[in-house]
DNA sequence: CTATGTGATGTCAGTAACTGACATAGAGCA
DNA sequence: TGCTCTATGTCAGTTACTGACATCACATAG
């Protein structure tokens, strides 16, 4: 993170990161399968945490509700973390290949929640599509909570932006 | 695509494609950006059709029957060419460098379809949900026209597909 | 018909990500 | 003390990708 704020991400060598830490240039693949990956090392804790709230919520919980509570630990995993995020996201942004990572990293993450959903009883294609809706309603509200104007908790802004959502599939919305 | 499938995609380099096609490597690289590119050439203009139809439904449309709407010409993009899709998408399915460069231009379609929306009036996020679910339906109805086992247009199951996210959304799936 | 410019291609050298093979060091343990 | 196992280092090699410059075909102005 340091070196990717000082000099930009193509500009950084893995040489120099794997400097940084003390370590060989090789040593630092055997920790990182590439070099976009030290990025994204966090992910598959946080998508294990939303899988675990969906294996909790109540038995009697719909597909949508079910997605509703995955999301809401999303939301609060994130608080305390905005300015982090916000130093990330501005590094992701200005490059197409961190972009790709950070797609697959949430395309994998609708995979698992999909799974979680089936382990419940959910059949097909309602539970891929009710996952597919939630990380598309987590995407738009992490963006939103990213913008320099915004003072709401990430919690609430999914919860508004998962409102919209079924506003908008409902056909409630206007023009 | 033949060297892919003979050798596949990693074990295929550049210069055997650029030789393939007569052309020198420096050549192959002016025309596509990167290797991965050569497989996604057509996603532009098939985003600016679907843009095209978004900016063609009706005034009074909203979001969703817009969205609908764009769906259905994407539909019918595909009349006769599942052999050649499946083809294609067993090496994407192959290699996740590919997965990341297809979720990147779907990523980039949702943007696109989102901005026509806004073009026609539809607020934020509206807009940007409405065009992430779009796509998320699209990406769903796809997998399942793609299944070997599959014998219904893309088509019907993109309609089949949108309506099971509005059931999804609205909280009318068991369990 | 010649000259000049323009766009596509070729040639070449270089950088940096990534990989495989092998060597070494240190921690724990018999 | 010696053995094993894991993490790390060293080194050589491949390949994607880039910049600089040369060349060639073709069109068009003069």
């Amino acid at each position: 993170m340091e070196l990717f704020g000082e000099r930009g991400f193509e500009q950084t060598t893995v040489a120099e990161i794997a400097a940084r830490a003390g370590l060989t240039e090789r040593t630092f693949f055997r920790h990182y399968s590439d070099k976009r990956e030290v990025l994204f090392g966090g992910s598959s804790g946080f998508s294990g945490l939303l899988m675990q709230s969906i294996a909790d919520a109540p038995a009697g919980a719909t597909p949508i509700d079910t997605i509703a509570a995955a999301l809401a630990t999303a939301g609060e995993l994130f608080v305390d973390r905005l300015d982090h995020a916000r130093r990330r996201q501005r590094i992701i942004d200005a490059h197409a290949d961190l972009q790709e990572r950070e797609l697959i990293k949430l395309a994998s993450l609708a995979a698992s929640l999909a799974e979680a959903l089936r382990q419940r009883g959910v059949g097909d294609p309602a539970a891929r599509l009710a996952a597919e809706a939630g990380v598309a309603v987590f995407k738009v509200a992490f963006d939103r909570w990213i913008e320099l104007s915004n003072t709401a908790s990430l919690s609430d802004i999914i919860r508004e932006s998962l409102d919209e959502l079924k506003a908008v599939t409902a056909g409630n919305e206007r023009r």
